[in-house]
DNA sequence: GGATACTTTTAGCCCAGGCTAAAATCTGAG
DNA sequence: CTCAGATTTTAGCCTGGGCTAAAAGTATCC
């Protein structure tokens, strides 16, 4: 049952996760957008809401959606914490690439104890960003604050640099990466297709498409640069 | 259920290890045995006995003790190597003190993919021994042999080199590092309780005396040394 | 060789976290 | 405003891995 002190499981952790990361887009989460991300049976999600909202992480208005506390928002951000140190820690000193990182960490990460976390940190250097530009959160629970738009929705001409890849399909990870797409590249915007989202980019001089599945998922740092 | 791919569940690979651990002392292992050393109830040691009968990883009799099979001992050989290979890990790349490595190294063993271990290992450089001198074994299931004796046997007057240390009592791997006590250290008996099996030994020159609950848990390269 | 003590097994329970099928609720289109 | 269709919840079941209490088997001692 309690695999960490505080009475919360693996799976909680995931669900917390899940949570956290799907609040981005909508304000409160539905049953049916979990149980997809998390491959379970809309009911399980149900199930595990209500435990959830017993320790008072989410609240939970049945049939309305869910939203996590400040507590489970915390906690939340501790286990994305621990994903991206893990990843990080996976593709720097264990040399895994980054569309390997996101499935190996994601058992990892509930097995590390806080001594273990801080000696990862120790080895990386205090790091800020994982392997797919992703912040990490701080101890505190703070995170690095950005101004990000998807290359999906940016005009054509627009030339700055890329801040994160998004990490859970390490398919589209292996295809951004051929192009030449990383963290901090630096690309312009050459032009769009008129229907599907692909686009067309200058990298380093040179001329590279990208698939409409790919753009939606590249981040861009919103300040355009000269 | 099965957590790897064959119907293994971390549950089982603790089992596995540790009827492997016991059987290098008896030829059948009891029932009492096990659930002592994985401290729970001998009830449930017995429901999972049959389990891992049924997967044909052990033989299991009745009231008569249980051995591990060929293709159990494969098994637990794997889960032994895995253990030992992320204790050394955490030791040489981590900087995890040798009396901590033993039981975060319990946790992560259940969730490092075959290819994280080749990982590890390349990092690592192909090791030998973990950070308590216990032998890894290699990925085939072989391991080093070696003509071992414990201390608290060992003869007035011998001189040679310690082989490892028993790794599951940190508090008894503080007290033997402090006493200057590791693998590979070179070492002379001086002289040893009449009763209680404590002995006094001569380290790089200085006097250090152990205690009986130590002795027992140091193991001696057979060969005396000139 | 039998009484007693210890060990092991059985029986039956619990909990977490899944599942399906059926019921309840919500939504949006006419 | 109603009702069909989608979403969500409830009810009830399953499995793994624990537990306790009671029964069964084994060992020991006289």
């Amino acid at each position: 049952m309690m695999e960490n002190e505080k009475g919360i499981s693996h799976a909680m952790e995931d669900y917390l996760r899940t949570i956290h990361k799907l609040s981005e887009q909508t304000e409160k989460v539905s049953t049916s957008a979990i149980a997809d991300r998390l491959d379970v049976a809309p009911a399980s999600v149900t199930k595990m809401l209500k435990r959830l909202a017993e320790l008072a992480l989410i609240k939970y208005e049945p049939y309305k959606g869910v939203k996590l506390t400040a507590f489970g928002e915390k906690t939340a951000l501790a286990v994305v914490r621990q994903h991206r140190l893990v990843e990080l820690f996976l593709h720097d000193i264990l040399g895994v690439p980054w569309d390997r990182v996101h499935e190996e960490a994601h058992r990892l990460e509930h097995v590390i104890s806080p001594y273990l976390q801080d000696r990862m940190v120790a080895v990386l250097g205090n790091p800020r960003v994982d392997p797919h530009g992703q912040p990490i959160p701080s101890k505190d629970g703070s995170m690095l604050q950005r101004d990000l738009c998807r290359l999906s929705e940016v005009e054509v001409g627009f030339s700055g640099c890329v801040a994160e890849i998004e990490d859970d399909d390490a398919e589209l990870l292996r295809y951004v990466g051929e192009k030449g797409v990383y963290p901090n590249t630096q690309i312009k915007v050459l032009s769009r297709d008129r229907f599907g989202g692909g686009v067309s980019l200058l990298i380093d001089g040179e001329e590279v498409s990208l698939g409409s599945q790919a753009t939606p998922q590249i981040w861009l740092f919103q300040e355009e640069e000269a």
